[in-house]
DNA sequence: TGTACATCAGTGAACGCGCGTTCACTGATGTAC
DNA sequence: TGTACATCAGTGAACGCGCGTTCACTGATGTAC
C-alpha cells in the first residue's frame, strides 16, 4: 500500500466530498445536495466534513469552484480545437454543452450569489469568464469590446439556461445543434466578421 | 359591506395566497417560499391552502403562472410604447428590467422544470414567449426566423440571468443601460437591420 | 319569513422527516527523545 | 529501535428547527321547504 494509495485516515476527504457532491448533483439535482447526503455518499459520518469546511456554504462554494475550473478547461480546449476564426463559435458550443451535460452543477455555479463570497470561488469564476472574454476581445476593436463580450456571454448563457430549464423544445435536435444555429445567427454581425 | 368587499370566508384566498407568495419572494427570495410561510403571511392556518391547491407544487405553479401573465403584459406594453422599428429593442430592455426588479420571481418562473407540468402554467409561459417571438418574426425573413427568435430570446435571458446572479459587475451602471448596450451590439446584424 | 339541513372554507393539533450543527469522544498517525 | 506523548481526522449521539402533510373538527354560508 503506497503512500499515494491512502495516505492518512481517509486520504483526501475534501476532494472525496467534492466528488461525492458532484455525483449527487448529477443524479438527483441541486435539491438533493445536503451536507448529510454528501457525507453519506462519501462513506463518512455527518460531522466529518466540518473538519475541512466551515459549514455547508463553504462546501458548496468549493464544489462550484471545482466546476468553474473544469468549465474553464473545457472552454480552453474548445478554443484550441479549431482555427482562430472559428474558436469563438466553438467556445459557445462548448459552453452550452457543458451546461446541458451537467445542468445541476451549472445551476449551482451560476445560481443566486452565495452569501459567503468565497474569494477562491470568485477567482475561478473570473478565470472561466476570462477564457471567453479573451477570445471575443481578440477579434473585436476596442470601442465595442465590452458590449460585445457581454453580448456573446449573454447569448450562450441564455441559450444554455433556457435549454436546461425546459423552456425550449429540443425534440428532434440536440443542444449542440441549437447552439450552432443560434451562434451562427448571432455571429453574422459586423464585429463578428471583422 | 358589499359583496365585493369580502364575499365568503376569506373572499379570495387563492389570490391572497399568490400575493403573499410574491411578497415573500420579493422580500426573502426563493428559499423562503414555504407553504407554511405563505399561509402565515396570508393570515391563515397552515392547512388552509390545501382547500385551493393540491399541494405545494401546485401553489408554486400558480405563482409562476401569475408571474408569466404579468411578464407577457409588460413585454406587450414595452412593444407598443415605441415605433415598430424600435419595439424589439424595447422589449429586450423590458425583459431584463422585469428580471432585475423581481429576481426571485423570475427564478421561480424560469427555474428547473416543475414536475407537476401544470398545463395552465405551460400556456402562460407560451403566451409570454409568444410576445417576443411575434416581434422578432415580424422583422425576420422566414428561413432565418427560428434561429433568430432563439438568439434574441437567449441574449436577453442570458443577460438578465447573469445580472441577477451577480456575475456582472453593475457598479456605475444600471441593468437597463446594460441591456441597451448589449441589445444594440446584438441588433447590428443583417437580419436586425432588415 | 323561519327553520333544518347540507355544503364547504378554514382550524388546530399532531405526525414523521431530514436538515445543519453542537458536543464530547475515540482512535489512528506523526514526532521527540 | 522503542516508548510516551501530542496532534488531529473522523465518530456517534443528540439538539432544535421548520417543513409538508394527515386527520378529525368547527363554524360560517347557502338552500329547500
Amino acid at each position: 500500500m503506497s503512500t499515494s494509495d491512502r495516505a492518512y485516515h481517509h486520504g483526501d476527504l475534501p476532494a472525496a466530498l467534492i466528488a461525492a457532491a458532484r455525483e449527487l448533483l448529477a443524479e438527483d439535482g441541486t435539491e438533493a445536495l445536503s451536507l448529510r447526503a454528501v457525507a453519506r455518499r462519501a462513506g463518512v459520518s455527518a460531522m466529518a466534513p466540518y473538519r475541512h469546511f466551515q459549514d455547508k456554504e463553504a462546501l458548496l462554494a468549493a464544489v462550484a469552484a471545482d466546476g468553474f475550473r473544469e468549465f474553464a478547461a473545457t472552454l480552453e480546449v474548445a478554443d484550441r480545437s479549431v482555427p482562430p476564426d472559428r474558436a469563438l463559435l466553438e467556445q459557445g458550443v462548448a459552453y452550452v454543452r457543458f451546461a446541458c451535460d451537467q445542468p445541476a452543477l451549472f445551476r449551482l455555479m451560476f445560481g443566486p450569489p452565495r452569501q459567503g463570497a468565497h474569494p477562491a470561488l470568485k477567482h475561478d469564476e473570473a478565470q472561466a469568464h476570462g477564457v471567453l472574454a479573451a477570445r471575443v476581445a481578440a477579434e473585436t476593436p476596442a470601442p465595442a469590446r465590452t458590449a460585445r463580450v457581454l453580448a456573446c456571454w449573454s447569448v450562450v448563457h441564455g441559450l444554455a439556461s433556457l435549454i436546461i430549464d425546459g423552456q425550449i423544445d429540443t425534440t428532434g435536435t440536440t443542444p449542440e445543434a441549437l447552439a450552432r444555429e443560434v451562434a451562427a445567427a448571432f455571429l453574422q454581425s459586423p464585429q463578428g466578421n471583422a
